[in-house]
DNA sequence: TCTGGGGTCCTAGGACCC
DNA sequence: TCTGGGGTCCTAGGACCC
């Protein structure tokens, strides 16, 4: 008896919660995303495996969906419904006996000992398509990082084990853009030093990494090629650091006053948020996007932490007045960092 | 690829202090 | 005045993830 990680990660989840419940859907590629209006700014959330067969993943903009598969039925986003759905996954694993640890609408973790992972596995995905209807993969590791690397694995509907075992014959040969934390510009900056695969990234020189990705990152990005990563598996609720909302404007907006009137408006809704949560501001950080794509973020640090929905509005509005530039403005956004509970002192 | 919205963590550089 | 070194805090931006 051993203990084991399993990564639980629901296929294609947004697009099956939609599938569900559009049962005539079934089989036709489906793309969930934005407002439903694929002429319209936004990205794919997900797509259905019909649809990724045309070349549309999560995070393609939904204009490019619409090009390469003009028959896809377009969907709104349904939050509250993604977070049903997903609420009654989270509990049916909540039933085994394991350490739980929800990473996400559609993923989670567990921790547990047993002789046999792939029967426990098999056991996970039966409880949850008998409990949601809903199909998953299960990846097995001795680690969260090699879990998560197997769900992918095991993709779709299946179970895959990744171990210090097998870790050299399945990873060596990928890209480093395969591994957890190394997206496209690492991969290519890491290229860029002659480092092409994660069993080249894996024997890498320490110094060289800590002088080209820092004194941190560098060095962590060898251990994620070796497979090791010792994060614990925990239910324990993470504490929010940061609150905050944005918007995309469906055109680029001219007119100072209109951004301006955004930013009141979002610095509101995230100070009702924050106060609904029992939190307190210490920080307000406000983001300006111009066009075409360039992003400024400007933060004011507060007196003292609040909940209060004035104060935060203006230290929004003076973090704007602060950055605006004269230029068509893309995206605003507010958001309030959070201190520590114990550290607050709230203002009523 | 004309690029959402919700987040987290890390880095580099400047201010400030002794 | 041509000017060290170390520590700490803050800020803006970058990269990544779902």
């Amino acid at each position: 008896v051993s203990r084991f990680i399993l990564h639980v990660d629901l296929d294609e989840f947004i697009a099956a919660v939609e599938v569900l419940r559009r049962p005539e859907l079934r089989g036709r590629p489906v793309v969930v995303g934005g407002t439903g209006d694929p002429t319209a700014r936004g990205v794919v959330a997900t797509a259905s495996y019909e649809a990724r067969r045309f070349g549309i993943g999560s995070g393609t903009p939904l204009r490019t969906a619409l090009r390469k598969c003009p028959d896809a039925v377009f969907l709104a986003l349904d939050r509250p419904a993604y977070e049903a759905a997903s609420k009654r996954v989270m509990e049916v694993l909540a039933g085994f006996a394991a350490e739980l640890e929800v990473a996400g609408w559609d993923e989670a973790f567990l921790a547990l000992r047993t002789a046999d992972p792939e029967a426990v596995a098999r056991s996970v995905q039966h409880s949850i398509r008998a409990h949601t209807s809903l199909g998953s993969s299960v990846g097995i590791g001795d680690n969260k990082l090699q879990a998560k690397l197997a769900s992918a694995l095991a993709k779709p509907a299946g179970i895959f084990r990744l171990s210090h075992t097998n870790w050299s014959d399945v990873m060596g040969k990928r890209t480093t853009d395969a591994l957890w934390g190394v997206g496209r510009k690492r991969s290519r900056r890491l290229a860029a030093l002659g480092i092409e695969t994660v069993a080249e990234l894996a024997a890498a020189d320490d110094s060289l990494l800590a002088h080209a990705f820092g004194p941190s990152t560098g060095p962590w990005l060898r251990t994620v090629a070796r497979g090791e990563d010792d994060t614990p598996v925990t239910s324990a609720a993470r504490r929010p650091r940061s609150v905050g909302k944005e918007k995309t404007f469906p055109e680029d907006i001219t007119q100072r006053a209109t951004a301006r009137d955004e930013v009141r408006r979002l610095a509101g809704e995230v100070a009702a948020e924050i106060a609904e949560q029992r939190l307190a501001s210490a920080r307000v950080v406000v983001k300006v996007r111009y066009a075409p794509f360039s992003t400024r973020t400007r933060a004011v640090a507060l007196r003292r932490c609040t909940v209060e929905q004035l104060e935060i509005e203006g230290a929004a509005l003076g973090a704007f007045d602060a950055l605006y530039e004269d230029r068509p403005v893309r995206l605003v956004g507010v958001r309030c960092e959070l201190k520590r509970l114990e550290d607050v002192s709230v203002i009523h």
